[in-house]
DNA sequence: AATGAATGAGGGTTCATTCAT
DNA sequence: AATGAATGAACCCTCATTCAT
């Protein structure tokens, strides 16, 4: 049954959301899973692996969404709030998953080969080149796209952060439903009044 | 001595910084700072401490900037790009400090009062009071100033982060020069074509 | 099917010959014999019967080359020498099994009744049988044949150990072809220059 | 305090000695030594470099004698004699050492560089340059002393191991009191009768 | 103030064995 | 008879902290 190891996943994001990866013990995720300590390693070979496997589901979710935004007809901004929207949507859906997300992503440089740098590097350079296309198009003024690309996932995160970490479910759905279009106000048209 | 103190603050922030705060030990932070262990232990409670103060002394350099630039006559973005030019400056001269503040700020959440929630709230909470004096005067145009502060801190720490973890020194100290303009040009105008 | 044992008492010669029986884990022997781990325990009641049983075949063809050595007419230092040969033979035959007889032997003590025991014992007194029996014709001197038998065995462990574990083929047979007549030149006539 | 070292080498070598090195474990050491776990790990790396210690405590005995009867003036079969007799007395002195010495022997293999290895392997190359030596001079006939050397040491490891896992005391030190006498005489002269 | 040996709770991982299918 | 996912006791090792000197 893959569904075991689907069972482990949500029983390790919920332990990892509550109480931090680091203090997140194998015991406490068998047990929250309703499975012994060893069938946890019949699906993963350590506790690091669970992590990444963790952020391994999120980035395949946004690397599907982003290959189908390549078909869409929307102009970059309007893919850009697309992406947001997509982003602060999951993170509505499964805010556990989000806490994670913000407060994991340090654990990028363990091993050669990662699933948790891929998503906090690769979501940033997607982002990137959507920049990189509208600069050519000219629908965006030149400017350091890097910069701009990792500044806009920064900002991301950081709203994330705010909103999961925020002690009401209401104040949480709210800053999440508006977040995309605010940001994107925000770096669209800037924040002087006109 | 209290010179005794800032050598091991010295010592933890290259140990940290290396390997990150959960790999550091206190034997390494000690064998760098050329005292027994037993010494940090005169200095500090506790390893968390020690992280603590790291960030402590970093957040009475942003406080003391911060309550200067209440009695400067710029305007709020000027304002703003002053505090950023700050930071900037302060991790291109200690980006081993760089790499801590982005990559331990997760730590925040350890015991009840703590300097890394005080630093990664604080300053946020900094900004948001600028902002607000803004939408009052109408320099800025009303909008979520908690949510805007939030992912302007958020894109700081993700251009410092970039920039401090780049494998070349040259294109770190490029970013970090460039960073504080490029980001208020950004939140200011937008991003858009004119 | 008894052939099913077969199969497996091979991989499992095959698996512990190369890891050593510690490292050995059921699931290797398993996917060497191509059976499944329950397969294992439909013919041993646990990964020390394997070994056992190992130990076992080979100790059942001594025993029995044993029996028909009794028949002959060869005096004691050919019976000698005909048993040695046999088990250099044995050997060079199945260098596998020679590096399991000779590196797993201390496991002798796990279990009260235990094949490995039977063999690290039996054939030093099958030896030691050969020996009281020539003192008492007079063929040789008298000498505690105890102590000699179990030399003389531990001779025969050091030199198998010696030839399977060398790195060229070539030299393990040479050393297992001369063995037996090399051994015995050693013990009946010594090693003085005359 | 190194005392303390040889104070956990005297408590592993017991509780080795009782129950094997691979059921031995590290709370039983230390428990014996009567420290706590975290100190044994002060004084060496691994459970595995404290059996190596115990064989090299042991091999620099050795070493040290084989060095001092080079200066001697006996003739080969008296210097081999005097190793053996030096080697017999110790194990009397130290029946337990002597029990992991022929008991744990197989786990030379564990690392590149290990004292178990050079132990099992150049205890017999000391004894094979004493045969090379002596082939030279003549006092003893051409053999191949590689295989005798070998077999001279299995038969050696043989004699202790009947003699230190033989239940009653007096029979272990009569054994061991005889052996180096009769393995001298039996590699010498032989066992035929005259 | 400085030292550093001693501490021991705690955690990740292994793997022989079972048993429902 | 064959299967192999599930089990969980067991074990090695780490490292922040203490305290006698």
């Amino acid at each position: 049954m893959a569904a075991k190891k689907e069972q482990i996943r949500e029983a390790a994001v919920s332990v990892i959301a509550e109480v931090g990866y680091h203090t997140a013990t194998t015991d406490k995720i068998a047990a929250e899973a309703g499975v012994a300590i060893g069938t946890i390693y019949n699906y993963f070979r350590s506790k690091e692996e669970i992590l990444e496997y963790i952020y391994l589901v999120e980035l395949e979710k946004r690397r599907k969404f982003f290959k189908n935004l390549g078909t869409s007809d929307l102009d970059v901004l309007g893919k850009l709030r697309s992406l947001l929207q997509m982003h602060f949507a999951e993170v509505k859906n499964n805010p556990t998953v989000g806490q994670i997300l913000v407060r994991e992503r340090h654990l990028a440089d363990k091993g050669p080969e990662n699933a948790i740098r891929e998503f906090v590097q690769g979501v940033p350079l997607a982002i990137q080149s959507l920049l990189d296309q509208a600069v050519e198009t000219g629908e965006i003024r030149k400017c350091d796209t890097k910069i701009v690309s990792h500044a806009l996932f920064g900002a991301v995160e950081a709203v994330v952060r705010t909103a999961v970490f925020s002690e009401e479910g209401q104040e949480r759905d709210e800053i999440l439903d508006g977040a995309a279009g605010e940001l994107v106000a925000l770096v669209a048209d800037g924040i002087k009044a006109k």
